[in-house]
DNA sequence: GAGTTAAGTTTACAATTGTAGACTTATTTT
DNA sequence: AAAATAAGTCTACAATTGTAAACTTAACTC
């Protein structure tokens, strides 16, 4: 797996990721545009929301534009960058052997445009170029070299 | 998306999470094959450890078989059950228009079996027959109704 | 069966996160 | 300019998580 830390900043947490989802959307927002937006979906008060904000900030995700007041809050990183971030984050910490079955159970459960179909069964005709049989388990240090990925029986 | 919470169990922590993953690949385990193997990966004290297993057990994630001191504790959720449970909670926080070129990027970055490769390429063709041409942002509530999809400009 | 060791339980404490009130400072409105 | 409003800062507090010491109990060894 490639690693996508954009720098070293900490981990945006869920309820912060909701906050980033909408500045990403409307590509920077105000205060009030993201009291509003996020009080239709979350049962937040608007200083919980205000915390959030200075967060983000504080961890360097969100930067200030200007220097009058209705400040405009703005993303230091792309929304395609901090899913990157987060999917790493997270598939790094699952069994290689069940990466395949989990990505299938993805695109199954997902709605996907024709153009991203069309690139993943280009993707996917690449690959099986080079593609093993099987994919042994990563779970255990010294699994491949005993079991010759035969846990998980 | 499908939401996949077996129960309602409180969510795996990170630090649980590989706990599970020994239980899960030893398809059981005692504490004593808890601590070495996590020993080697990760920088814990049996102390830690032993939390950490309890802590599984309080959530519902572990329980324990038989009644002679050496326990062996065993998972109460497969392993794809678990992966199901981490990804769904990601990903149903990701926009839906950056989900297929999340998944483009995670099939190209991980390691798929030839098996993997024939079934996602059999579950692609299927879907194009009723794929959309675009899939809209979802991010803001009124973002379909407003503006068609039109936000992330 | 006394001592050693492994297992399990209790308690603890700091960091992060979710949640939010209260207060201060600008900005806008009349 | 005074009042009203919006924005921003400070402080707080409970829950969860990472991390671990200390203590208790059961099991194994000689």
């Amino acid at each position: 797996m490639t690693s996508t830390q954009p720098e070293n900043l900490p981990e945006i947490s869920p309820a912060e990721w909701e906050v980033m989802r909408i500045v990403w959307t409307l590509n920077g927002a105000q205060t009030h545009e993201l009291i509003s937006s996020l009080q239709e979906k979350m049962d937040w008060t608007e200083s919980t929301i205000k915390t959030l904000i200075r967060r983000l900030q504080q961890k360097g995700y969100l930067e200030r534009q200007g220097t009058q007041r209705p400040y405009v809050y703005q993303a230091t990183i792309t929304e395609q960058a901090g899913i990157n971030q987060q999917t790493d984050a997270l598939f790094a910490n699952l069994c290689a052997m069940h990466v395949g079955p989990t990505l299938i159970r993805l695109v199954k459960n997902n709605t996907l445009s024709q153009q991203d179909l069309t690139e993943l069964s280009q993707l996917i005709a690449t690959k099986q170029a080079t593609a093993p049989a099987v994919v042994a388990c990563d779970c255990l240090a010294d699994c491949q070299v005993e079991n010759q990925g035969e846990c998980h029986e």
